[in-house]
DNA sequence: CAGTCATGTTTAGCCATGGTGAACAAGACT
DNA sequence: AGTCTTGTTCACCATGGCTAAACATGACTG
């Protein structure tokens, strides 16, 4: 959470490359040294090492990110605990709810998503690009909430004190002992919702994933329109299946942890 | 293909930790130090700099990798011309025939999968940490062999000449001229065969996927076990399917081409 | 409960090397 | 042919990456 001490420059530069390079979607050698302020020697340089060892790939004279990062990606996933053992109940609350559902995990202080479910009824236009898009604030979204409300209160201190709490509607929690105030409440009734704080018109339900030392791993959540997600949908109906389909993920890696030789991930 | 001439080496330090985090599921300074030949100063700065951009993550005393390499790939791949017009096809050819279905692309002179899709009868455990493997070599993958007919000659051959003809199987092509030859036979048939050059007991059948200039975008597979995969299974009813699926993936590029507008990415 | 031995982190300093700027090569488009 | 581009390479120099050692922290042990 706190700066390096001693950060390696030339490992940023290569990181602001790639970063660009995601931006834009591919560029040339001069592009990318306009973009990062250097010379095209450094930026060739660089793509060059990195080409070398399959990160980037160069086609004519441009260069793109090459797929090899979702090769890494796909192996992290998979190796996940949390994913393996909450893939199946997450697909099935889709299926189930007609709505989107959603696996997240925290990384950084950040909502990670790791699934996506689209269900039957879910609003909003599938062809997005980016799929499992960039990581989000904990405090705007129904999975954010239900981990931050079981996260150490000094890790909590820490993720706001870096972030702050930004808004993203009118109804987003921007105040901190407003926050602390919700999260005791998720703790009490054991899921979060989300009342369009993070787009307008949409709520979710969202419950945490626990394993039997207390520690969040992650948490599951279902969102749609406010439209569907009224009345007793979003006071009773929701929060019952996602926090059922919570406590089956849990029993799920409890047991997957008494078989043993998990790998470390999350 | 040909090595950097000026290597930015602290990148490749960095580099190689990542792929160590890879193989080792996450690990320790120490533990990295000693993997890379490094002092743990430099690793630590290393591992310092990866996390605070986000592509480290580190739970107590242990770093691994984070899922932003996921959030990256999957934003590359669906940003891909290929895999956009051609999920659902290949989705369909795994229905169809019950068989694993493939998706490929060329890169690093590597078949890299972009799609893998399990049919009802598919054969194997589909219990893989990985899905999306490393990049095979091409000559021994019916998708590889493919691509290869329809890569430039010159091309074919600085690929040979950088990576050989390693054997998987004691059917695999291991000759250059048995190989062109057998890469002019798929271009004068349209699909190409795999009997057992990869992994013994199992055959494929792949079609290239090019666009209007004929230039090989990928590559479509089935494969199934020699027992299903046999007769006029083999010779016929896959080739025409997998070629079937292959056209219509083209009509699908050739037209969003024509729309235009497209993203850098093959 | 002290002592030991791991670990991660930080510091100081030297020499390698990453970066610069300019020269070079290779095409594309007048 | 000539003039733009572009990418690539070269030689030099000061930055900063690496090492080694010291420091801090905590876990295990006798």
């Amino acid at each position: 959470m706190k700066p390096a001490k001693n950060p390696v420059g030339a490992v940023e530069t290569t990181i602001e490359l790639i970063e660009a390079l995601e931006s834009l979607d591919g560029a040339t050698v001069t592009e990318l040294a306009d973009a990062l302020g250097v010379t095209k020697g450094t930026a060739h340089n660089h793509l060059a090492t990195l080409q070398q060892h399959h990160y980037v790939v160069k086609q004519g004279n441009t260069y793109t990110l090459s797929l090899k990062f979702l090769v890494i990606g796909e192996y992290l996933r998979n190796s996940s605990v949390l994913y393996e053992n909450a893939k199946a109940e997450v697909e099935q609350l889709a299926a189930d709810t007609g709505e989107y559902a959603h696996l997240s995990t925290e990384q950084h202080g950040l909502s990670q998503k790791l699934h996506k479910v689209r269900g039957e009824y879910a609003v909003g236009t599938e062809y997005q690009r980016a799929k499992l898009q960039k990581p989000d604030c904990l405090h705007y979204t129904a999975t954010g909430k239900a981990i931050l409300a079981y996260l150490p209160r000094s890790r909590v201190e820490e993720i706001i004190d870096y972030y702050g709490l930004p808004e993203r509607t009118k109804q987003t929690i921007t105040d901190r002992d407003e926050l602390y105030e919700t999260l005791a409440e998720i703790r009490e009734r054991g899921y979060a919702l989300n009342d369009e704080e993070e787009v307008e018109r949409m709520r979710a339900v969202g419950a945490p994933i626990r394993n039997k030392d207390g520690a969040v791993l992650g948490a599951v959540s279902v969102s749609g329109p406010v439209s569907r997600m009224k009345d007793e949908q979003f006071t009773d109906v929701m929060p019952e299946k996602v926090t059922d389909a919570a406590t089956v993920i849990e029993m799920n890696i409890n047991m997957a942890e008494r078989r043993g030789n998990l790998p470390r991930y999350v």
